[in-house]
DNA sequence: TAGGCCATCTGGTCCT
DNA sequence: AGGACCAGATGGCCTA
């Protein structure tokens, strides 16, 4: 562990803004922690300075500087190291902000939050995977019955997601007949959770009313 | 005003 | 050695 920062309080960002470029002369001046930097008192090299005195002394100027310099590089190093953080940050947003833009759009136009929007996308990739899914189990029983219209299952949005509210569960009418699909695991953690009473985004596309591919951007059949 | 969400900083750990 | 990733801490903003 690093202990070049053993000074800084937590609230440390106003120590990069104070000493940001000049930090060895500030640190020499004005850390009080700091013995390094001090210049040598004025009583030690006030009688006539020998030579031992002065190799001493440059040893000291030497020792500072070098320490001064590794304490810049080390701030350096975390200012570049913040940066790149934020940019990661900041990419991580991004793509959040183009998964919510594949995400099916809700009436409110509110913006689903991190958590909702993972957890929205979960259910949302489950649901779509398992109407793929039944609907092929489907097909093949049709198979025999040519004349037999295709229906694909029910998809129902439940606790469609909103403002505060962790619950984006979605469930395919035809998955509780199915034994062997898993389904979504976040669909709980919001039942305490007041906006998950709302029921503004609730609806149900049935492919027989509302055509898949409105519902789902560039999906075909 | 409390609580939720978010951005940012920071130090530790792992990987190349 | 340096970068990526992660989790904790902190403070600001917003809303019920």
């Amino acid at each position: 562990m690093e202990t070049v920062y053993s000074d800084m309080d937590s609230s440390s960002c106003d120590y990069f803004m104070q000493d940001d470029e000049d930090s060895c002369s500030s640190m020499h001046a004005s850390s009080p922690s700091s013995s390094i930097g001090k210049p040598a008192s004025p009583a030690s090299d006030s009688q006539g300075s020998c030579s031992t005195d002065l190799a001493q002394k440059k040893r000291r100027r030497g020792r500072a500087r070098n320490e001064a310099t590794v304490h810049v590089v080390k701030k350096n190093r975390r200012v570049k190291a913040n940066d790149r953080e934020r940019n990661r940050m900041h990419s991580l947003n991004d793509a959040l902000e183009t998964l919510r833009t594949v995400l099916p759009a809700f009436p409110d136009d509110s913006k689903l939050t991190k958590i909702e929007t993972l957890r929205f996308a979960h259910n949302y990739i489950w649901a779509l995977s398992e109407t793929i899914r039944i609907a092929d189990i489907e097909q093949r029983q049709n198979k025999s019955r040519a004349d037999a219209p295709l229906l694909l299952p029910n998809l129902r949005v439940m606790d469609a997601p909103s403002p505060g509210s962790d619950a984006c569960s979605w469930s395919s009418s035809a998955s509780s007949s199915s034994s062997s699909s898993s389904s979504p695991s976040y669909c709980t953690s919001s039942s305490s959770s007041p906006a998950a009473q709302n029921d503004y985004g609730c609806f149900q596309t049935d492919v027989r009313q509302y055509s898949y591919h409105n519902f789902v951007p560039g999906m075909s059949y």
